[in-house]
DNA sequence: AATGAATGAGCTTTCATTCAT
DNA sequence: TATGAATGAAAGCTCATTCAT
């Protein structure tokens, strides 16, 4: 029998991303996946130990592609309050294209073991860190005081993640909001 | 055979907020939550039509549950300022006692049917109305200022939840910290 | 609480009859046989010890009102023509008026303890020899020859059943068609 | 785990005719077929949706060889009677070999849905028409009359059904004894 | 390397049966 | 005696995973 295509990773990354982000992780078929990607069923396990090890890989992926981005557009910036709207700006277009990594990232409690977890943790914190960073930024200034950045980079990430999550909007408006929202709160101009 | 204690609704609830709580909803079998209801296998379809149907249920009860514990706080309160603050702190609060809810909330979207959909979003609706209505009375009152009261509502569950997921402050310091953030934002006092 | 009415094996009886007459024995629930019968699910096994044990009885009592009622229609009569043809006949009103005998009947086969089978051939054995009888006496007019009267029997219940069961005409005219394909067979009258 | 050899539906049919035949259809677990076949308690579904499925498929199987076996049997006869006898002496043949196509094709009703009764009945008809073409044939030969030939057909299958189940001769004599029955009925010679 | 037929553990769900009331 | 809530064994079916080809 001819041998088919090599099995790529990026393609089933790719299907696997969809899939899981339009359902559940367990009415997520292996054979889907495997469909979707253009893959045999065995294929898959060429390149990722099983189900749960494709879904870890996935949302780290995720992670990094978002983290990428992000970091991408925000390098040629000064202004702390510039990078602070291109993050979130460039974050919510980001999930507003692939809607589905949302969703993904929204679960990444679904692994059990420790190592993934551990690795899970330590991608999502490099991007809080990034926030914290501007965050450090902003406050070095002078104009402004986040007294806990930590906990800000994490509301900041929640207020991104619900307003994605229930409004339709277009996204660079939500952002525009979103930011004025961070920086000012719901106090008077 | 033997016939044990009467099966109890509220039992089966219990336990299964635990378990879904701690694991994800397909790793969670009717047999565990059974046994840790003190219930049998049976007993759980006697008072619901299948997993999904518990879910959903749990799902509803907590959210109901959360709904009443903060509107039979802010009931006596008059101030915009302090309901805000009592919402916040009584949320916080509510799901630190039991935080398989928040995860329970987050996973709200297993539930296929349109049916299901419905029932879980006109409840999410309900929550988030209450927030929109306190804010329209920190509008009201002159000293406030929420462009998109909507917005501003689900930016701060989603702070909440963010900030409940990833930190292990004293919940009512974090509450605090909450609001200062979403009246001022990082602006300097 | 007040003690019900008092559980009638006749109406159960009744009830299984027109269920398992209906759907395989598997699809017919202890419960739907209750409900038809007006009886709680218990008050089933005070009169039957299992679903077997009832099923078995019910075809008993199946195939002795059948006997009972072919027996007092030729009691009163004295050719063996006659006796035939209103057995033929009887016994084709008895299922027509009561089509789930037949399907019941037909499935004396469900029960796999030796002792079911027994009571349900002796019972069967009972009307076969009925009709053995009624054979004889044709015999021994002098008119006819049937030359294996046990196996001329059971051709015999086999053409009404087979009759019965896939032709919807008036059973009448189809008890005569079948006692004149018996007696003489296709031959040229 | 291990990829054994390829399940063959052939050996699933065989295995399930035996089962069936033995034992009702609820009483026969997919796991006991697929033991005796073989083949994994999953390689079954890889052939037949589901458990009805495979008993349609077994029946319309049974039917079909039947029907094959009897037709290839008569189709260089000439005389309608030879045609007949031969008929009746192969169905015999055939149901004696294996007992339990004859409990199979009695319990032709479990199945539920539209389609697969339509499938099976047609089959029956197929069969039922055979004969009613043979009895044409000896009715134009001018030495019988048959007048409700389907009448005729279905009373011979009866007979054929009833004496199987309840005789243990040789079928060859059966088949004999049965033909001169359906000819001539019980007259004198 | 790539495939996909085959496997079988594991799950949900049903329902005959029991027994406290 | 009659009830029906409670039980739990049992069975159908799915699907992640393997491995001969």
């Amino acid at each position: 029998m001819r041998t088919a295509k090599p099995v790529r990773s990026e393609h089933i990354l790719e299907a696997a991303a969809r899939l899981f982000g339009e359902r559940p992780y367990h009415e997520v078929r292996m054979e889907d996946i495997a469909a979707k990607a253009g893959v045999s069923k065995g294929g898959i396990y060429l390149k990722f130990k099983d189900k749960e090890d494709l879904y870890l890989a996935l949302i780290l992926h995720s992670l990094q592609r978002l983290h990428q981005a992000v970091q991408s557009m925000i390098a040629p910036l000064h202004s702390p309050e510039e990078k602070l709207a291109t993050v979130v700006r460039e974050g919510m277009r980001f999930f507003h294209k692939a809607p589905y990594f949302l969703e993904l990232i929204q679960r990444m409690d679904v692994s059990r073991s420790a190592a993934h977890t551990a690795a899970l943790n330590s991608n999502r914190k490099q991007f809080i860190n990034l926030l914290i960073d501007i965050l450090g930024e902003l406050n070095a200034s002078g104009h402004w005081a986040a007294r806990d950045p930590e906990l800000a980079a994490l509301a900041l990430t929640g207020m991104i993640r619900e307003a994605l999550r229930w409004r339709d909007d277009d996204p660079e408006r939500l952002a525009d909001e979103l930011v004025q929202l961070f920086l000012h709160g719901i106090s008077k101009p």
